[in-house]
DNA sequence: GTCTATAAACAGATAGAC
DNA sequence: GTCTATCTGTTTATAGAC
């Protein structure tokens, strides 16, 4: 690791690791074989039992990698938001939203990582205790104290956490759903444009959430 | 069909359809194997190639099933809806969001379905195009014209689709990422009272969104 | 570390007895 | 219609050559 010119076993262990994001999430633990794995990968077979022990192996090691990877781009850009003097928080929070629907729902490269999370959602393996250490409360937690910054409201509130939880859920669910929205909506892709329109509906939304929630006292 | 005493072979048929529910949403298509499927039902694994021409022909079933079901449930309650005046519109679609709420968040005879459901859309095999024609396209389509009626903005416009995607993911995700939000939220299950609790910020959100709309023009 | 050959378990489909 | 035995192919894991 760390290396400035990775090994060849660092390369198979990253290939291995790539492939088994996109087929893990796209057909599952149990609908990605490890010939497939391996094939996508230009390895051999054995290389998956060598470098990870086996195929549960192999899929924790995605699990960890998506942590790495979203700990290095998402987190930061929400501490910054965090750290923002409450006048600005609001401004702050329009911005971390129009970020979570281009980088979640539209950019091409995040899509196998989404389905790899929304897989380990809806079907927790042992994989999913890392995701959830390692992406979900963390991400969300710092959600709710963005909200406080910006309403007053307390950010640890059972009203704030599943306040923040539609937050996210209204925008993800374009992903989640994306085959019926794209025939629904008549898109042939869900690019940078669509984005753009999702994105103006979810900040328009907040807004009037924002709005609503002014004037009331926070005791 | 339709007799008084279902036949044993309808019997079969019904326990295969609901064995096939439960373990292709839990583990989807290619995870549940053929004798997990009739172990569960009780059955044999011939009956599955005899009732339904193979593993498949069960996957087909189930999802006519899903369509069967809610048709019957979903879409008579959500066409009393549609049917409102303009100036009840209001009220039904906030009685709308909390039926959504209670049926396909916190029932649990509709987590399987769910769970089926869901898989589909994000890698959609041929059951799919079952699924949007039968239950996606008119639920979407008659939330769109409910919420034409309560806001005079234009049923098929894009912000419409995209605002009723929105309604509808905001809520769908707490049962999408359900084992996220019981962690987040300390809940052991997500029960009625959870179901009233997301229901109320859910009805807060588009009371203030409804709010936000009143005294616009729509032309 | 890479790659191949093989083992042992498992899959879905099918033929035929009842 | 039900159920069992079996066929054929595929799976993961592993042993060992290089």
């Amino acid at each position: 690791m760390g290396e400035r010119f990775p090994s060849p076993a660092e390369q198979t262990r990253s290939a291995l690791v790539r492939a088994g994001l996109v087929l893990f999430g796209r057909k599952g633990f149990e609908g990605a074989s490890t010939r497939e794995l391996a094939a996508l990968a230009k390895a051999n077979i054995g290389s998956i039992a060598y470098h990870f022990g086996g195929k549960e192996g192999l899929h924790l090691a995605c699990a960890d990698f998506i942590v790495d990877t979203i700990g290095k781009i998402a987190r930061p850009a929400l501490a910054d938001v965090a750290a923002l003097p409450p006048a600005d928080a609001e401004a702050g929070l329009k911005h971390a939203v129009e970020r979570i629907v281009s980088f979640f729902v539209a950019s091409p490269e995040i899509g196998d990582f989404a389905q790899f999370i929304l897989r380990e959602m809806s079907l927790p393996s042992p994989a999913f205790d890392r995701l959830y250490s390692g992406v979900f409360a963390p991400t969300h937690t710092q959600l709710c104290s963005i909200w406080e910054r910006a309403t007053g409201e307390a950010a640890e509130s059972e009203e704030t956490r599943i306040r923040m939880f539609m937050l996210i859920g209204q925008v993800v669910y374009f992903r989640i759903a994306r085959a019926a929205v794209q025939r629904r909506m008549g898109w042939s892709d869900i690019g940078p444009q669509q984005a753009q329109a999702i994105a103006g509906v979810a900040l328009a939304n907040l807004s009037a959430v924002l709005a609503s929630r002014k004037g009331k006292d926070h005791p």
